[in-house]
DNA sequence: TTTCCCATGTAATCAGTTACATGATTAG
DNA sequence: CTAATCATGTAACTGATTACATGGGAAA
């Protein structure tokens, strides 16, 4: 098992304890644009088969038989085992980036209505993007360590801008 | 059936026509890191499927087997069916991303020993890439459409270079 | 002649999605 | 009381990987 869901699991639940549901709500909410997605459906049996391999432990069950799945040491170790030991090649799937690439198939007039909304839409999140940075830096404030939430936060907005600024001139290739 | 898979291989075909074993190597060489991802032994099957349902054809037979392929006008048709209708909602799995911000649940010195790596690795990426822009800037030209390997070349360009800005950043935070 | 690359074929397994079903709790 | 949300459970299916096996052709 190479396991990426299962460590990006023992990942959000190191920073803090939640239910099954409560970790599909987080890949909903951070994970899912660019680094990994995964289902209720998915999720659900692999903690169970974590907890059967005492990498995590339910620490609480409460109303609607939630149980709060809490990281163990060994979680900790082996999801640093994992981080410090990584593979050589990386791939990625990515339905966008690959649809973004194919609209060299279609003619300009098609092209163009597909890349304006993305132009705009990218331009619109980076300015939600750079708005939260930048609250977050005030408060939160200078001597806060790397958070999980700041490396993601940082690396959204340089890639944001990057797809808006390659949507940018792609338009502008289109119309010479 | 969604069939990202199925839609990269016929803009690869769409390109030029390519057995099946030049289509993996395709994969391997373009594809792969941004946008998707497909060994051989998966594309293999999907073209018997891709034939059986017209949407490509055997247009050569040559030595060891090889079995060229072209797409068909219904392919065509297929792919840009596709691209014109794209779905709400995407997500990325990288596993790559996913260890970047999970660099979070390790101590400041093990964080800098895998970024360190990471910003010179893409900084010699960047260079490569720059420079192949560049050169097919000064032979093709002004004047080439917007062609797959220009999009993804110009998309590469831009997203390492936040990949590598990010990693700079985040090196400087830990030296505070 | 032997090694490397081209090229296909396939079985077993694992990862991930879709589509259900069930029911408790909270908010309005 | 009613709707929305929380929360788990699971079966069937599709997508993807791993690990083989086979053999032709080119180049050293």
């Amino acid at each position: 098992m190479s396991g990426a869901l299962r460590h990006a699991l023992l990942g959000s639940l190191s920073q803090e304890r939640a239910s099954g549901y409560e970790l599909a709500r987080r890949f909903e909410r951070t994970l899912w644009r660019h680094a990994w997605h995964a289902q209720y459906s998915q999720i659900r049996p692999e903690l169970d088969r974590m907890a059967d391999d005492k990498l995590i432990t339910v620490v609480a069950t409460g109303a609607r038989r939630r149980r709060t799945y809490s990281i163990t040491r060994a979680g900790q170790a082996e999801l640093q085992r994992w981080l410090r030991a990584p593979p050589a090649k990386f791939v990625a799937r990515s339905e966008f980036v690959l649809r973004l690439f194919l609209l060299s198939t279609l003619d300009p007039a098609d092209a163009r209505t597909l890349l304006a909304p993305i132009a705009d839409a990218s331009a619109e999140e980076l300015a939600t993007l750079r708005a939260a940075v930048a609250t977050a830096g005030t408060s939160a404030g200078a001597g806060a360590p790397l958070s999980f939430d700041r490396l993601a936060a940082e690396f959204s907005v340089r890639s944001v801008a990057a797809l808006h600024e390659w949507a940018r001139w792609a338009l502008t290739e289109l119309d010479r």
